[in-house]
DNA sequence: CGCTTTTGACCAGCGC
DNA sequence: GCGCTGGTCAAAAGCG
């Protein structure tokens, strides 16, 4: 699939990728997030390389994500979204070569097997649910039936100086393996929820130390605990206040309320070059108070960056 | 005391 | 069959 390629690559060249190329910068996160595999979007960025609040930007399309999305937004400062991928991609995959475009099989057949496996899936979970197996053997005959079943996974790349990065929902670390040619750990995180299956692992990048890769496996079943969920019609009547509405107990308030309120961003425009798709088709959600300044967002209309050597032209001529 | 983390062992899948 | 690797288990240790 061209698009693992391209993240492969942009790994490869240690490279950020540049701004969206979607009309619909979130397609993708909806798409893997609803079990479906969307490959018509890999990866994109939230934000430009080198700045400091990507994940304000995710949590302002809060409102429109499936329950899953939370989970994927770093509260850090100094974090940066940088790809996304919608299959099992580890940062350990990789082409020999450099410059090879090529990807390795076993990715490619993850994918795969998450296509076919996703598909009955709550059908599975019902039923383990109902039958649960009670001895040792048993346990071990159900999961040979079961074989590998799978959830959506959902990897994205952050730049953090920290391993495990706060999302709002608390995990337990289930174990840590030491990754072939890499000098990181990964560590396995479960959901500490009962009754909610969504794991997560967490390793650094071998080629970027400062890049963190974290892959969620399936979807909470549950509201965050540490983060209330916003409604719709609160922050689409009020001005959404980030007090009451996004709360982020692990982000400093003030760095927040500094980028609401310093910070003119419009990610539509962003994205788009000013054409406001997401908020204009979106729930109605729409916030006063925007994230990057205006000369950012005209940079990023006439110049891709670092995007353009990244993705594919006629995914770039694709908006 | 309860919860989390650590860590070695174990298992399954895969390639050779 | 064997070795390698990713993923998970579970007992022990750590921590508040």
């Amino acid at each position: 699939m061209d698009v693992k390629k391209d993240v492969v690559k942009m790994e490869d060249n240690r490279t950020n990728i540049g701004c969206g190329f979607s009309s619909s910068p979130f397609s993708g996160i909806f798409d893997f997030c609803e079990g479906e595999k969307s490959s018509s979007l890999g990866f994109m960025e939230l934000l430009g390389a080198g700045q400091d609040f990507c994940t304000n930007s995710l949590f302002d399309y809060l409102p429109q994500t499936p329950s899953m999305l939370p989970s994927l937004a770093p509260n850090f400062p100094n974090t940066s979204i940088m790809a996304k991928e919608c299959s099992d991609y580890s940062l350990n995959q990789q082409p020999a070569t450099p410059n090879s475009s090529s990807i390795s099989s076993a990715s490619s057949e993850a994918l795969n097997e998450e296509q076919t496996d996703n598909k009955g899936a709550a059908d599975q979970l019902e039923e383990e649910e109902h039958d649960q197996p009670k001895t040792k053997k048993e346990l071990k005959a159900k999961k040979a039936s079961q074989k590998r079943q799978r959830e959506p996974r959902f990897a994205f790349m952050t730049k953090s100086e920290v391993d495990h990065l706060e999302d709002g929902y608390r995990w337990r670390k289930y174990g840590q393996k030491a990754v072939k040619n890499s000098p990181f750990p990964r560590s396995y995180y479960r959901c500490t929820s009962t009754a909610c299956n969504v794991k997560k692992r967490v390793e650094r990048s071998f080629n970027d130390p400062s890049i963190v890769v974290t892959t969620y496996e399936g979807q909470h079943t549950h509201p965050s605990p540490l983060m209330p969920r916003p409604t719709l019609t609160a922050s689409a009547s009020a001005q959404p206040s980030i007090s009451t509405t996004f709360a982020m107990p692990s982000m400093p308030r003030t760095l927040l309320s500094h980028h609401y309120q310093q910070q003119p961003f419009n990610f539509c425009n962003y994205v788009n070059g000013g054409s406001p798709t997401a908020n204009a088709s979106g729930t109605g959600f729409h916030r006063e108070r925007r994230f990057c300044t205006p000369a950012t967002g005209s940079a990023m209309l006439t110049d891709h960056g670092l995007l353009q050597d990244i993705v594919p032209s006629h995914m770039l001529k694709q908006e």
